[in-house]
RNA sequence: GGAGAGGUGGCAGAGUGGUCGAAUGCGGCAGACUCGAAAUCUGUUGUUGGAUUUACUUUCAACCGAGGGUUCGAAUCCCUCCCUCUCCGCCA
């Protein structure tokens, strides 16, 4: 969502970016809507001082000033009802103005034209053909699948054993990083009101991805960013406070709807999920939010060098990177048998996209003004994707699965799966 | 699930139909005193939108959980929803 006077005074601009990510929104008739707003607004406040003026009077027992108020009444009620559904025409057309992607961002309408921008670690050389990571879980006995999903339906599994064991081992291990690093650690829920999904953007485009629970009018959250960005809803926070850290650790609800027949099997793509995300607050500064950016990312990186899992940094194009997103980069890991990289992570600045529509600001105190926030996520870990990766790349010939010595510790130094 | 109480400014808390955007206290900010600080004293202290202006300058409107209603006029009365608290019941 952008500042509609940012609209009005860049058309252009914004046209631009609604075309490069590839939106269904048609800029010069929200305008128009806004004009008409802007007029029906500037009518109504008229009624409403005269309304005022008559009050006092008839307080003073004038008869005349009763008989114009009650039209005065009928007037304002009726340019309030033109108002209400002009606004909510206008409200619907804003949820979907996009934020201005960055510069460095590629041009293009799908992932085709996303870049990659890194790649680090080395692929191991097996001297043996590598197997999937279903293979070695049904070799290992370490999940599943059929008897969970005739309970619990397609796209759901269970981790076993030491699988299971090693989860929770990743959990404690980046908690522990995100911990030093200055994050406030939350283990939140993710059950949510609509609003709060409105707020991080993901509604109302997400809405068919989201798991409902209409009898209690609640959603299932795809990811703690849904929780941890509302937690400042609507407050002014004092700019010595920023940037805020918070690392939220949550199960994960994705329909996938429209995903039938990608990444079936197996722990790629699944209805529900652990997460730990990273989420940032900070000042309404360029330089500032890259900085945090900058952090978010290298936060991933180092948790993926610990693992030693090769991985590789793709810069997302306009239109592989929604609505709200200024810059994004997805980190993907190494599937040796696969010889492809999978998305793990994907951070994101969001600006004061979020912000806006959550209501979240700051007073900044060089100027003592009022300023939107600029909101930034990144995964932190999620399991049980990530397995996938860990598994693969750990793999010996006999299949057999070795755990990744930053993890032992938290295994009783435990050294094969 | 049953019964009751309540949601007001950064916080605490008054206000139950008419200059109430809202008393008071705390906190915050500025100043005085001080070598400096504390204490004390003085002043100041919400957001959003419109118009106006050199200037948050002046002015108007809206906002007291959310949405509706009654009234010339609502923080105050009525209805619905959300949330919080207390007691009882149930339960991981």
């Amino acid at each position: 969502m952008l500042d509609i006077k940012f609209i009005r005074e860049n058309p252009d601009v914004v046209k631009t970016a609604v075309k490069n990510k590839n939106i269904k929104l048609d800029v010069d008739l929200l305008l128009k809507i806004d004009m008409e707003l802007l007029n029906v607004k500037n009518l109504i406040q008229n009624l409403s001082e005269e309304k005022n003026r008559l009050s006092l009077e008839i307080r003073n027992n004038n008869e005349e000033a009763k008989t114009r108020a009650l039209e005065v009444k009928v007037l304002i009620k009726e340019n309030e009802e033109a108002l209400k559904e002009k606004e909510q025409e206008f409200k619907k057309m804003m949820l979907l103005t996009p934020t201005i992607p960055s510069e460095e961002v590629p041009i293009g309408i799908d992932a085709s034209f996303n870049v990659v921008t890194k790649k680090f670690g080395e692929i191991r050389k097996f001297d043996f053909k590598p197997k999937s990571h279903i293979e070695l879980l049904d070799i290992n006995d370490l999940a599943e699948f059929n008897k969970i999903t005739k309970i619990c339906g397609s796209r759901t599994l269970a981790l076993k054993n030491n699988l299971a064991r090693l989860e929770m081992a990743l959990w404690q291990f980046t908690y522990d990083i995100l911990f030093e690093k200055g994050f406030t650690l939350f283990n939140l829920p993710s059950v949510v009101f609509e609003e709060a999904l409105y707020g991080t953007g993901h509604f109302p485009n997400e809405i068919e991805n989201t798991y409902a629970l209409p009898k209690d009018k609640q959603y299932l959250t795809g990811t703690a960013e849904v929780v941890l960005n509302g937690i400042h809803k609507d407050e002014i926070l004092n700019e010595d406070d920023l940037p805020i850290k918070y690392a939220g650790f949550s199960p994960c609800f994705r329909r996938e709807a429209g995903s039938y027949g990608k990444d079936i099997k197996g722990l790629i793509r699944v209805h529900q999920f652990m997460k730990v995300e990273q989420f940032i607050i900070t000042k309404n500064d360029l330089e500032e939010s890259e900085k945090m950016y900058q952090f978010l990312l290298n936060n991933t990186e180092e948790l993926l060098q610990k693992l030693k899992i090769p991985y590789q940094i793709i810069m997302c194009s306009t239109g592989d990177m929604g609505v709200g997103k200024y810059k994004m980069q997805d980190v993907e890991c190494y599937l040796p048998s696969e010889n492809r990289y999978i998305e793990t992570h994907s951070c994101s600045n969001l600006h004061e996209f979020q912000a806006r529509r959550t209501n979240i600001r700051y007073r900044e105190n060089k100027t003592n003004k009022v300023k939107f926030v600029h909101t930034l996520n990144n995964t932190g870990l999620a399991t049980p994707r990530i397995l996938a990766a860990i598994i693969e790349n750990y793999q010996e010939r006999d299949g057999k699965i070795k755990i990744p010595e930053a993890l032992r510790p938290y295994l009783r130094n435990l050294e094969w799966l």
